[in-house]
DNA sequence: TAGATTGTTAATCGATTAACAATC
DNA sequence: TAGATTGTTAATCGATTAACAATC
């Protein structure tokens, strides 16, 4: 039984990336009816090396079965548990433009444990408008919910110059975790985490992949 | 001159996925009117240890002046041509919906180099219309559009049930590199590139220190 | 029992970092 | 010259992988 209570510092970063891609994959499979999965078979859905498959998951317990494999929705379960995602995590977004409502309306977030508590603009243009199954709140209601509800996950989806308005509007209210998908630099108080993603930033390391094959393609 | 021909190979994979955050922070800095940077200042911004800035940069050449530090537009500069961004490249987005429309309309686009050539989708009640400065063509016209502007690199922003319908389609127009937005599982030929980003995998990795950190706020 | 596949060790590989001579 | 900061080496650290005994 102590399985996840593994010290979260002795869990190398790159296991927990690579943890959701596992379970995926292994969404993938149960929709496919499939009962039973080695690691050999895993390590070609998710493109993991299957001996790092085996690792990784050693550092929550051990899952598997010598000479059978893995039973998926066992792992599904476990793995859900590490990541938290077991039970409904609820997040508040800030920003019902394209992408606070690609978010909003996306169908892997309930599929993976998080419910939209709330879709929150500054615009009274958008207040009150319909994206998904949500109505979008005043951006003042915020602090509210989030008390109410216990929210302490926080989603920014606004322009890169409202992104640190955004940022201590969310923290004020108490969240405790923030994705940033502006591209701009916040800053939040050293209790609150925050994480940035920035959508084309990936398109820019991609793009160096395809400078490369260019160049290859031109010499042959 | 042979600064940019190192076999790439040879870049480790995590230097290549740095250099955009220091472009980003290096582009905030010139917003800013700095003309000098050391590695260290860089190194707060980027968030990167500073002796790995230097040992990162090293790989494509040696861009700085000891005592001085590094000139910021002309680091600039460097980096862009190293990902390829220093030149327009033309990208084709697949899905006009929410997230499509949040990319095509995506400032930073622009800012790194970007052209979104064309925003297609396959819904009618779309075609036509307008997203930011574009207008939503017909996914029929692709291929026109691919071979006439040379086109190389295309998203996927699609449902995931329609994600390897996507795929195909990029791959028959003579795309080259594919950056997939959906969480679907989609098979490429060998020759063309493939990067599966997910919005929300990213979500649960974060999920995962929250649940670590509320332990601790349990426990304290 | 024979075949399969895990859990785990030990070896390899690569990336990060501290330290410092070179040099602006 | 003195101070600063790079470029680069060498040491450390950590992650990946192959291999195989354990065992289903």
């Amino acid at each position: 039984m102590t399985d996840e209570t593994a010290d979260p510092k002795s869990i190398p970063q790159g296991v927990v990336e690579r943890l959701p891609h596992y379970l995926n994959a292994l969404l993938h499979l149960r929709r496919e009816g499939v009962q039973t999965v080695s690691s050999a078979r895993l390590s070609t859905l998710a493109e993991v090396n299957a001996a790092q498959i085996r690792r990784d998951l050693t550092y929550f317990g051990s899952f598997g079965k010598r000479g059978v494999g893995y039973d998926v929705a066992m792992l599904i379960d476990r793995i859900q548990r590490i990541l938290g995602s077991d039970h409904a995590h609820r997040i508040a977004i800030l920003g019902a433009g394209n992408l606070g409502s690609a978010i909003a309306s996306y169908d892997g977030l309930r599929a993976r444990g998080f419910t939209v508590a709330g879709l929150f603009d500054n615009d009274p243009r958008r207040i009150g408008q319909r994206v998904a199954d949500l109505i979008v709140r005043d951006v003042r209601d915020l602090p509210r919910l989030v008390a109410e509800q216990g929210i302490r996950f926080g989603v920014i989806a606004v322009p890169p110059e409202s992104a640190q308005e955004a940022a201590d509007r969310l923290c004020e209210a108490g969240i405790r975790v923030i994705l940033n998908y502006s591209p701009a630099y916040v800053s939040v108080p050293p209790d609150v985490t925050i994480h940035n993603t920035d959508p084309v930033r990936e398109l820019l390391h991609t793009l160096y992949y395809l400078s490369r094959t260019e160049d290859v393609a031109v010499h042959s």
